[in-house]
DNA sequence: CAAATAAGTGTTTTTATAACACTTATAAAT
DNA sequence: ATTTATAAGTGTTATAAAAACACTTATTTG
């Protein structure tokens, strides 16, 4: 191939993607078991390289979508590692983007054929390269975001409940929410629908289920938890 | 070399800069002329390549000194931008960094070697490649970043005026703010330390000199504009 | 029908932000 | 010397947002 800046280096690029999703009331990441060389048998995050004419957007979607099936997933991109030492095999540069699924969504076969587990991330193993310190910074990009903009639905089915919510909303800020003022907010902001069925196995009473409405939202776009 | 990862494709990886100063109550930025190909006679970024065995944020150092004569610069990662295309000639993709600069610390004859320029931010000439982007995305990141850590500094000389540093975030903000709620929330924060010396260049009256107290600041780690 | 349990609901207090106008120190002009 | 012009400096009130706080209700189970 043609390269018009023919005195540079080229250096392998990768992409590691960080997949939220929620469980036990608890956030939870989706490692790999690598039964590849190298660090075989060790965790990592799902990760994979970029070819070379291929969008780094597009490489994200393409890694998450072999790693688990799924497309359309609202993905972002986190920030790039670049330590020259980060993999002691070869020089790689890797991008980190980090997604919200729903974990039913997430095929049960694929994690059999990648030896894939969820970890909570208050209970993570030992991981390979920088990981660790990826899935740290993704989390924390994480817990700015879900403030401002509506992507905790993600990791909820259709329809859920308020205290369902709530939980999720403790478990990625790591801290417990005042259950009137957060409904209150909730209410204000007008983008929740509220169905007349009822979760009943959560309680006796009963929690009524919820739907977010995304043309609501998007009438005035104003989202602050 | 040996290659772990055999099979993968390479990329050539780039570091470009936008760096940031302040003058005549502006923002800008400094941009270099071409003289070379390809792009030659436009206006971009000032950007280099990352060397196989340089650390990321190295190359950043790097490029930004080589390009600025500045070391010890206060420099973040923004993002990576990594369309297929976003270089015609050959597959690039780049990471950027912003830096804050004292204008007056920038090497006059650097400005003649590289036909340098600093442009408003609100006047931007035409530029290669996604640069305008690249810019506009550094500066949306500024103006979030400049509100809860004390970077402005970087961008006064050692002893400031208050209305100085007020022009300086409406400067960045791109919105008037008002001088007595400006002044008490820097006053319940308490890291300036003013002085008995007063600049009289710019008002009959005079206004008096402050410095930035880091360790007043380290204290606290309290900041919020 | 009593007991247990999580869901649901408003008000008050506190804190942060926003709005607002006059006095003062000094240099320049007379 | 006195006046004039100019930007610097200074507090209070009003409004909005966030935090603190406790009881009632619907339903299942024993």
């Amino acid at each position: 191939m043609d390269r018009a800046y023919k005195e540079v280096q080229q250096i392998t690029l990768a992409v590691d993607c960080i997949i939220f999703g929620f469980n036990n009331n608890q956030l939870e990441v989706l490692l790999i078991h690598r039964g590849f060389e190298p660090e075989k048998e060790r965790w990592s995050l799902m990760g994979g390289f970029v070819g070379n004419r291929e969008d780094l957007d597009a490489a994200a979607h393409r890694i998450l979508h072999d790693l688990s099936g799924l497309e359309d997933v609202y993905m972002e991109q986190v920030r790039t590692f670049g330590k020259a030492d980060r993999d002691p095999y070869e020089r790689v540069v890797s991008t980190t983007y980090s997604a919200l699924i729903l974990k039913e969504q997430y095929k049960a076969e694929l994690i059999a054929q990648y030896r894939a587990r969820w970890f909570s991330i208050d209970d993570l193993p030992n991981l390979i390269f920088d990981h660790k310190q990826m899935i740290v910074s993704a989390l924390n990009r994480l817990r700015r975001r879900v403030r401002t903009v509506p992507i905790v639905f993600n990791l909820l089915p259709k329809k859920f409940t308020l205290p369902q919510l709530q939980l999720l909303y403790e478990g990625i800020l790591g801290e417990e929410l005042d259950k009137r003022n957060f409904r209150k907010k909730l209410n204000t902001m007008d983008f929740l629908v509220k169905l007349d069925e009822k979760d009943m196995s959560g309680s006796r009473k009963g929690a009524y289920y919820y739907q977010f409405d995304e043309n609501k939202y998007n009438r005035t776009m104003n989202f602050n938890i």
